[in-house]
DNA sequence: CATAGATCCTGTATGC
DNA sequence: TGCATACAGGATCTAT
């Protein structure tokens, strides 16, 4: 479920509320959320019981937290369900959350992870330097998103150029570039004017500068709104949803009027996702 | 190598 | 009300 700019919008808050504190307790019970570690839950407590957090920093939906003093990060990907939230109550008599799979409490406040789907990881994971940044091992396949300060399109329309899959499909591949998924390949496919089923090799170097210009837009428009809720499954740390859910253009807006034409939205299913449409602005 | 499809899960909404 | 089915913001593994 998460996309970049909820990813985003939750490392803020993390940063915001766990940044300096001491990790005092690592609790929870050995799930499928720690199946990457070699000892399960215990290996992110070897890592973190006792460490002061430094940061979080975050490429594409994967963030990590880093702590004082250490090699390795504890990456976080939620999948399609997964949650993250800060209490600033006091931790240890809190109630567990259904489907809460790990705590850290801290001297003021607790962080709780909550999954439900258990499609999400938290994975320990040595740091290796990379360019200007530090970046966990666990990430070496995942490439950069057109957020980074660093971020070329050149390469990537490259790749992108050379594919005979969809646009939209390719959009998908965090190996080409990472961060978009559903609503947002969507949404910019819909600002670029583009349908999702042309082909990559099909599309012009032009319309493809096009295109990653309009995913970068889409997101970074989202973050100023605190990401996209479609219901509770997505939430900051501090339990508020996102308000970009107004602003979609297609996303989830099937039989309801195009914002630019009033032609009704399509939904049709791609590679076995949906994918929302208008047939007349879209037909680059 | 590139690509399509199956798979990992639970919760919710819909239709009969 | 009960039950069966479809669908969901994702990544990864397997087969072709």
């Amino acid at each position: 479920m998460p996309e970049l700019p909820e990813v985003e919008t939750i490392r803020r808050g993390l940063v915001l509320h766990a940044s300096g504190q001491e990790v005092l307790r690592v609790s929870g019970r050995d799930s499928r959320l720690f199946r990457d570690n070699p000892a399960g839950i215990e290996s992110i407590r070897d890592l973190l019981e006792g460490c002061r957090i430094e940061g979080f920093d975050r490429r594409g939906k994967f963030m990590w937290l880093l702590a004082q003093g250490q090699s390795s990060s504890l990456m976080i990907h939620l999948g399609m369900s997964g949650q993250v939230r800060f209490e600033t109550a006091d931790s240890g008599e809190l109630p567990r959350p259904k489907h809460e799979h790990l705590r850290l409490e801290f001297e003021r406040g607790s962080l709780s992870f909550v999954d439900p789907r258990m499609f999400g990881r938290l994975t320990v994971s040595g740091l290796e330097q990379r360019g200007s940044r530090a970046i966990p091992q666990a990430l070496a396949h995942i490439a950069m998103d057109p957020l980074e300060p660093d971020w070329d399109p050149v390469p990537v329309i490259q790749r992108a150029r050379r594919s005979r899959r969809k646009i939209k499909t390719i959009l998908l591949d965090q190996q080409l570039l990472s961060g978009v998924g559903n609503i947002y390949a969507d949404e910019a496919l819909f600002r670029a004017r583009l349908h999702g089923s042309i082909r990559g090799d099909e599309l012009p170097v032009e319309l493809w500068t096009d295109l990653l210009e309009a995913s970068a837009a889409a997101m970074r428009d989202a973050i100023e709104e605190g990401g996209t809720s479609f219901d509770s499954l997505y939430v900051n740390v501090e339990g508020n949803p996102g308000y970009f859910g107004n602003s979609l253009a297609v996303y989830g807006r099937a039989n309801h009027p195009c914002l630019r034409c009033n032609t009704p939205i399509e939904r049709v299913v791609l590679e076995g996702r949906s994918h929302f449409y208008c047939r007349h602005c879209q037909n680059r």
